[in-house]
RNA sequence: GCCGAAGUGGUGGAAUGGCAUACACGUCGGUCUCAAAAACCGAUGGUCGUGAGGCCUUGUGGGUUCGAAUCCCACCUUCGGUACCA
């Protein structure tokens, strides 16, 4: 039997599929739907393994679900704006536009090559104006609301990238993309509100149940809201208020000292003329030249200077010496904190290294005479409070509260709550983008562009030299404008968005595509949405996630949306590895899809990858499982063809005694490989079933073969096989469906469901054991009544050999399962 | 440091309290062939034994249980996240 032709059967259905628009969905309210949505790809040009994964695993389940009844969206489009086409211009000195729209169209045969089941009518792009213009409207939205504003501050720069970074873009103090590390500038930016959200965001992170813990606990982190109190400490002589924010106020009768930020505005007052005042600038001046990273890197010995200077700590009217330390950060808290070196790790080593006194105040229950000479390290554990006055003997915790409530009635200190969370810088100094619209006005100011005037377009085919900073700003037609409040000549703000905006609402323009009216049709995103099953690499576990779950609150806010939230269920996939390394053109280990697809077929692809792995976790790609997949899909195609022909020769019906254990391995196949296209997703186990299915169909083929004969057993179960293994290898199972006598596509057929009748043997093999100890097994009928299960298993020939002449101390007996004799 | 996940044959992995190693890959043996490839059939955790068969085995050590890869405790290793966050 000759392998079946993969390049025709792929071509034949890829066009048909095309043809028919057999993946098109509308809304209709008779059916559930289901929307299912793989993170949109950067048009790099080609896809790699990473992009296979990920869409085959969004394939097979979009497939499954228009199986099992549901209307599915599944929409595809790409998130175009961004660096890559912005430094390919630079270097080649091509067109950002052209580039992007020549890699779209390759990439858009690559997927299609694949037989992907998405809609293309709805497919969009980001650099379109008529998407990237509703990025404006949203922007003005956000504007009207407060929610976008400009402000100068300390900003992440990549000098590499010649931009701006959001906190979120800066990973282990580099660039997210290029990894160059991150510099402080002091520049004038557009910022969202983020914070506005901040408690929505924390909460609801509860109600996503279906998201993985891990993803949620990471953006529990970065949200980061500790609670604690905020003390007012004073200055000694100028009895300036200094407010220190502490989430361990229990110890606050152990602060020896207190230490601000080098960055901290008060620093200079408080060292004015004093003698140490040199000494502190110069400490200033040093720490300001260290990068983040370096200040940050967690080894670093504490470095810090006495400022001259003390505080009065509130609670005892102690006078404690303030230092400056490079531990103490501006951007947390108040940027100043209180000491407690016996009782905090990072002020017990700096306490130490500078010789500062310490005292003990939470004493350990298992060694309360502990001295501080005996200290190794600081004590942070739960313990009994001492040295704190009328505090003394409670536990920490119920003094954390006291204390608080103390500290309020004597205005001292307020309960307060901190986030780490900071407002989204968004502006990019960069052309390829989406223009923010915005027009600077000597005498009106900062003017929103009107509503009736956007897009703001981004002009086209202009000179990219990679110098001079943002390549608008030389756009004369584009800067000069005039004012829309008062027609005196303006300028037009230079900056774009952050792509990352772009992508924190596609999911919702997919709903509507075409609409030329809003950003998308409320009532089509109501029904859409949420999107049932998001899949997606965890490295957007904080930015992309995070962003888009901001933007759905902001337009449930402004009532365009009726949810807060935009993914109910969320599949992390895992990455594909070469020899243990991430797959990249500069290690020259790509594996190409392409290349695979030409030697195998996309069907092969498809299941090598699913069966490789379950999708969660990382794998290393092996060719050998290409061989393996192209293998099964042989039998499989085999066996079907032999099925085709017998149905045409065979002279008779007949049982041929297989079929209980055809039935049975059928039925036990559906129950198994439902629950995973359901929501397990363990594909690899899925197909491992399929493949244990046609291991009992082959030999049964055969004999049937043999006597010439056919029967619906064997019949049905090759059916239900070429049903269950469509979703991932559509081509082939629509040829086959199609020879098999069918004249819709496979995609229209009904899921089969199990019968439970046909997962009941008459007959079981039950475990016998002695002492736990697996010693033989026996068939007994399923109906077998305990009594006799047990008098049946002592009378084992093997069983009688262990008992002997031992006394039988107790039978256990598993239903179905095992007897247990100890003996 | 803290948080999280994981550790099973030569390899990818399966089994979430009841037959450890399903399903594949690889390897070995066979059929077919002048030969090879493909395909098909069979074997394949370790160890002792001629054999029937025994014993051991899920990172390590302990515990719970008639029974543990699975639950509990301690430790080791690997990976991921995060980090002067007060």
């Amino acid at each position: 039997m000759s392998n079946y032709d993969f390049t025709k059967i792929e071509d034949k259905w890829q066009t048909y599929w095309q043809k028919n628009n057999v993946f098109s969905s509308v809304v209709d309210e008779s059916k559930p739907k289901y929307y299912v949505l793989e993170m949109f790809p950067y048009p790099s040009g080609r896809i790699h393994m990473g992009h296979v994964r990920n869409y085959t695993i969004g394939d097979v389940i979009a497939r499954y679900r228009m199986q099992a009844g549901y209307n599915v969206l599944h929409p595809i489009g790409f998130d175009a704006f961004g660096q890559p086409a912005e430094n390919a211009a630079i270097k080649h000195n091509t067109d950002p536009k052209e580039w992007t729209e020549k890699c779209i169209s390759w990439m858009v045969k690559e997927l299609k090559h694949m037989g992907f089941s998405y809609d293309w009518q709805r497919e969009l792009s980001t650099h379109r104006d008529e998407y990237y213009r509703w990025n404006q409207w949203i922007f003005l939205k956000m504007m009207e609301q407060g929610l976008a504003y400009k402000k100068a501050s300390s900003v992440n720069w990549c000098s590499s990238c010649e931009t701006t970074l959001a906190n979120e873009e800066v990973v282990n103090g580099g660039c997210w993309r290029c990894k160059t590390e991150i510099i402080q500038k002091d520049l004038n930016q557009w910022y969202l509100k983020i914070t506005d959200y901040q408690d929505d965001l924390l909460e609801d992170l509860q109600k996503l149940e279906n998201w993985p813990e891990r993803v949620i606990t990471m953006q529990k982190n970065w949200i980061g809201k500790s609670f604690g109190v905020e003390i007012l400490f004073k200055e000694f002589e100028t009895k300036q208020e200094i407010p220190v924010f502490t989430t361990r106020q229990d110890t606050i009768f152990g602060a020896t000292y207190m230490v601000v930020a080098p960055e901290h505005p008060i620093l200079k007052q408080i060292i004015k003329g004093n003698q140490q005042e040199q000494q502190v600038l110069d400490f200033i001046e040093t720490t300001s030249k260290k990068s983040k990273v370096v200040r940050v890197s967690t080894d670093l010995k504490k470095e810090g200077v006495f400022t001259g200077a003390y505080a009065i700590n509130p609670v005892n009217n102690e006078k404690i010496p303030i230092w400056t330390a490079d531990y103490v950060l501006m951007e947390y808290g108040t940027g100043a904190i209180m000491a407690v070196p016996t009782h905090d790790q990072r002020d017990f080593l700096f306490a130490k290294d500078q010789a500062l006194s310490m005292r003990i105040v939470i004493s350990n229950p298992q060694k309360p005479e502990l001295a501080i000479d005996e200290l190794k390290q600081a004590y942070e554990d739960p313990g009994i409070l001492v040295n704190s006055a009328q505090f003394n003997g409670l536990d920490n915790e119920t003094a954390k509260a006291k204390i608080a409530d103390w500290m309020e009635q004597e205005k001292i200190g307020k309960r307060t709550i901190f986030f780490r969370l900071r407002d989204w810088l968004i502006s990019r100094q960069r052309y390829w983008g989406t223009p923010i619209p915005v027009i600077y006005c000597d005498k009106c100011g900062v003017v929103p562009v009107p509503e009736k005037d956007l897009p703001v377009a981004l002009p086209e085919k202009i000179a990219i030299t990679g110098e001079g900073g943002s390549p608008l700003l030389k756009v004369k037609e584009f800067v000069n404008v005039n004012c829309p409040k008062c027609n005196a000549p303006a300028q037009r703000e230079t900056d774009t968005m952050a792509t990352f905006i772009d992508s924190s609402w596609y999911f919702l323009r997919f709903c509507s595509p075409r609409n030329e009216q809003a950003a998308f049709d409320k009532t089509e995103a109501n029904y859409w949405m949420r999107v049932d099953q998001y899949i997606g690499g965890i490295e957007h576990a904080v930015l992309h996630l995070l962003y888009s779950r901001f933007f759905t609150k902001f337009l449930n806010s402004i009532d365009m949306v009726d949810f807060k939230e935009p993914f109910d269920k969320l599949l992390t996939q895992g990455m594909v590895l070469k020899d243990g390394e991430v797959m990249s053109k500069s290690k020259g280990n790509i594996v190409d899809p392409d290349e695979m697809i030409k030697q195998f077929g996309a069907d092969s692809l498809r299941v090598c990858i699913l069966f490789a792995a379950p999708p969660e976790a990382e794998f290393d790609w092996n060719e050998r499982g290409m061989d393996g997949a192209w293998r099964f899909l042989n039998r499989v195609w085999t066996l079907a063809q032999d099925m085709i022909a017998l149905k045409q020769s065979a002279t008779k019906q007949q049982i041929m005694g297989f079929e209980k254990e055809v039935e049975f391995k059928t039925h036990s196949a559906i129950k198994k490989i439902s629950h995973e296209m359901r929501g397990g997703f363990k594909f690899n186990t899925a197909i491992s079933a399929m493949m244990e299915l046609t291991n009992t169909l082959v030999p049964a083929i055969k004999q049937a073969q043999e006597a010439n004969v056919l029967n619906s057993v064997l019949e049905d179960a090759i059916s239900n096989l070429i049903i269950m293994l469509s979703p991932i290898t559509p081509h082939m199972c629509e040829e086959l469906w199609q020879e098999m006598g069918n004249n819709t596509s496979i995609v229209k057929t009904n899921w089969p469901e199990f019968d439970l009748k046909k997962l009941e043997l008459d007959e079981l093999e039950i475990v016998l054991q002695i002492n736990s100890k697996v010693r033989s097994r026996m068939m007994v009928e399923a109906a077998i009544s305990e009594q006799d299960l047990k008098l049946k298993a002592r009378q084992d020939p093997v069983i009688q050999k262990w008992i002997e002449a031992k006394p039988v101390k107790k039978i256990i007996v598993i239903k179905g399962k095992l007897v247990n004799i100890i003996v």
